[in-house]
DNA sequence: TTGTAGGCGTTATCAT
DNA sequence: ATGATAACGCCTACAA
């Protein structure tokens, strides 16, 4: 049954031995008698016997714990951002397979007392072996703190100085250039775009790649065809709104994410427009329901999973001494489905 | 600066006592003397000082972390499912504010050997306060260990027996019974209906739902009117095929989640129908595209952060030692928008 | 008001 | 091959 905590020393006490032979045997050393090993792992096993987590790491100063950073503020419901979610899904397939779980830091005052905590004070209370940053500010007085810090940090589309620390992240601004290209490439000349959040590394990097490849392809640059967006649906039908109030309103808009790509359709059937017909759009992300929604959307596919993979390869690599090279970029994929197509007039 | 870690002993020697004092002052007990205190807290400030979590969790038995069980298999995507990040993320806060942070376990094999920790050996291990449970088979035998454990837990979408053990859940029946009763008050007649995993609690309650308002509302209830979904789009679409196919077809579906219902539409447009004209569909979850997507998706609401929230609330009472009473169970509210209209012929 | 010391459950060093 | 024993960092009687 479940019996109450059993610890090393009923162990020790159960099977004649000494606690620390127990823990030799249990730690697969070399030098412990082969039976004695065998009934101690047997009872181990019957006793559903566990280490306790707490002794362990304050004894060995390995705590085999990840922490994580993924902020939840009113203004910041990253948690609720899906694309978090699947980066963290697979990080967190990563280093469980290396043996590590994963601490999401939920207070501010943990345990009782000792007031706030910063970022780097909750790390070293747990002492947790690394962590990955998704969603902060890296501009943040914390998260830089914690940078210049001992602690490993990975972060996902943030850029992260420091010789602890790297960074794993889209090729966004690859992204973007295949966008533009692509509508290009269907014949349009007058292509908008939504920006995302321009603080942010992603959002920064789309808006670079639209403006570069509409130069690649000697195309004018005009200012009034960019419309800020902070990512959301509701900014994307806002930034279309002004757009296709322009005296000569753009052909095709590029938005940074899909929820906007999503703005942009509803603003444009509003005005009685149809996609892809009067107004092509991509978007980006691929996320689940790009491919569900009327028309099903033409957009950059990200590989989330891999970003959590990639991420949590550079932290253990961070880890065991051996970092990998420089930040990692994965490339993205353009998938074409309804929501692009020529321009009207051509 | 970020000096390596410090701990009491050190802050005992600068400050010139000894550690009980130190412990005794930081920790807020009333015997210190009140200028020792000042200089030992100022000390603790200046040095950044945090106490180890592992050693204080090792001597108290109590460790300020609360597990989460969120499957992540290949056929369980659930880390994927948006519903549960947003229930996640209404837990987080709530247990964040009462100083517990959340371990999210990710390792079969935490630490180094010991072989494949079952559920309640890695809740042992960390010696984690409680656990909550979203996404997993409660007929699944290492669930059911745990909740006859002494380990305190909570189940969200999931009936969880036993005395540690409470569960939260949206009103599924309720639910179901609003979009039945929504649609018949449009006139609808032959109302079909896609369910959900049948396995799973809230998919078998809103099936349940689903018949029983058909009952009280005097409509036969025919078995070629039920389509059996997974939750997700293509099951949507699948159902939807099916139901067209019939004799004579329905002319409204109430798809038990919202991602089906996106399935349903998609299937209903490729068949050359127009929702809501020729078809009307009302979802479940209003998760955060319902709104965006053509047409704009007539939907249960579920209270996601409020559903995290009351988990949170609820594993908080279990610790204290006041559990609440029964499970909780949270409203829905029909929100009615664009995909639902009265019947053609009616 | 403060210091001392034991112990939480482990691992690791040193004998034996 | 195994048994003592000393840490790890902290809290908390118990003494003083």
């Amino acid at each position: 049954m479940s019996e109450q905590k059993v610890t090393i020393k009923q162990l020790a006490r159960l099977s004649g031995v000494s606690v620390g032979t127990v823990s030799r045997a249990l730690n697969g050393y070399a030098d412990v008698n082969p039976e004695t090993r065998e009934r101690i792992e047997r009872l181990a096993r019957e006793l559903d016997y566990t280490p306790a987590a707490a002794a362990r790491s304050l004894k060995t100063q390995r705590s085999h714990v990840i922490g994580v950073f993924l902020e939840t503020g009113e203004g910041h419901p990253d948690l609720v951002h899906p694309h978090f979610h699947e980066v963290l899904a697979g990080f967190k397939h990563t280093i469980g397979a290396a043996g590590y779980d994963l601490l999401l830091f939920a207070s501010e005052r943990p345990g009782n007392g000792f007031g706030e905590h910063s970022y780097l004070k909750r790390c070293r209370h747990h002492n947790v072996e690394g962590v990955v940053l998704m969603g902060v500010d890296p501009e943040n007085a914390e998260v830089r703190r914690l940078l210049r810090s001992e602690v490993k940090c990975v972060g996902v589309d943030v850029s992260v100085p420091g010789a602890t620390a790297r960074g794993v992240a889209s090729d966004n601004e690859g992204g973007a250039r295949l966008a533009v290209r692509h509508l290009y490439e269907l014949g349009h000349r007058r292509i908008a775009t939504i920006t995302g959040l321009l603080e942010s590394s992603p959002g920064a990097a789309r808006l670079r790649g639209y403006r570069r490849e509409l130069q690649a392809l000697g195309l004018a640059f005009r200012d009034e065809l960019i419309a800020y967006g902070d990512f959301y649906a509701d900014s994307g039908r806002a930034g279309t709104a002004q757009l296709l109030a322009l005296d000569e309103p753009p052909t095709a808009v590029f938005a940074a994410s899909d929820m906007m790509a999503l703005g942009v359709i509803t603003a444009a059937t509003d005005a009685g427009m149809s996609v892809p017909r009067d107004l092509a759009v991509v978007g980006f992300d691929d996320m689940e329901l790009a491919a569900h929604v009327q028309p099903p959307l033409t957009t950059l596919r990200q590989n989330r999973a891999g970003l959590g993979v990639a991420a949590g390869q550079a932290l253990i690599g961070l880890i065991d001494g051996d970092p990998g090279p420089a930040p990692a970029q994965l490339s993205v994929e353009l998938v074409i489905r309804g929501s692009t197509a020529p321009p009207r007039a051509g």
